[in-house]
DNA sequence: ACAATCATGGAGTTAGTGACTCCACAATTG
DNA sequence: CAATTGTGGAGTCACTAACTCCATGATTGT
């Protein structure tokens, strides 16, 4: 049996959903590598040929690039800091529309008197701003403790170094 | 041809736009008189049945109040300003979920490192915070400059004759 | 009491599209 | 040249928002 989401509205598109998560994956390798396609559909339980078109458009809208032959793949093309939320999001889904009449209110038959409007810009501009501000850097898992104390002691070895 | 909405993702329902424009045309109404279904589907352009269904949820949802029989309708049954975005969108659409594993994240095969949770979890909190902040007052047409004189006259009046 | 008028309830129907697949092709490299 | 990798696009499928229909129940004026 297959078990589905049930659908309510306001909800984000798979598509946007595996990019992130890719984009997540290419920022956590040591930089610069690649990884290919089905490496990421893999460790990302993304269906494969479904990634591929997802992966394309990530192409198309300059986030990674690709390399075609043998030892091809994706790789990030800025530092995941300079990748915001807002660019995956207009590359996967294009201008964001939470109404039929958001932009052209020509089309709206209540064109001259809607109050709602407005309301739905508010809206809209709110959800821009988070995708703004958030980067793929803010996606990264954070180090555990016992890592963080490694980083630490790593700092200090420096210092220490660096004061001799 | 009909011409349609070319569907991109975060987008409202149209039964929640049908619920917000009917409860604005009752709120429009003077105070405590309603309107029946049709009179709202019509001066909304909305299909009829459509909207009996959208106005049962608003009933059920305590919104609103309806009564049967001849000269029947539907009337708010709290003030404008005490009615919120949020609590008509509960309402229509239920819980609000981003993504599939908003709550249950025991479904989400990502659940120990998802690290993307916490940005729809903050999308979310800011999309409902406008939603709660927002009444039903508030997409109430603005009175016109001319209206707004009108009211500044009768006023002035009034205090006249309190000074007389 | 009755008929007109109103909402209720629920079982359809339909079109659109998000999500996913498949296959042929193009580029790269050992 | 053969293996490997991404590209491109046509095609499939299931789900559901949006909409319809019809039978039923409640209310009120006459």
């Amino acid at each position: 049996m297959i078990v589905r989401f049930r659908e309510k509205r306001m909800q984000l598109s798979k598509g946007f959903d595996y990019a992130v998560r890719s984009l997540v994956f290419l920022a956590l390798l040591s930089d610069g590598a690649s990884a290919e396609l089905r490496t990421i559909a893999e460790s990302q339980n993304i269906p494969l040929s479904y990634l591929a078109k997802v992966m394309r458009n990530l192409v198309r809208g300059g986030l990674v690039s690709s390399t075609l032959g043998r030892d091809g793949g994706y790789c990030l093309r800025r530092a995941p800091e300079e990748i915001t939320l807002m660019q995956v999001y207009a590359v996967i889904e294009g201008e964001m529309r939470l109404v039929e009449c958001m932009e052209d209110q020509k089309n709206c038959m209540f064109y001259k008197g809607c109050t709602q409007v407005s309301v739905w810009h508010k809206l809209k501009n709110a959800v821009e701003e988070i995708f703004r501000e958030t980067t793929l850097k803010d996606l990264l898992p954070q180090p555990t403790g016992e890592q963080r104390l490694t980083q630490l002691k790593e700092k200090e070895r420096k210092y220490a170094r660096a004061g001799a």
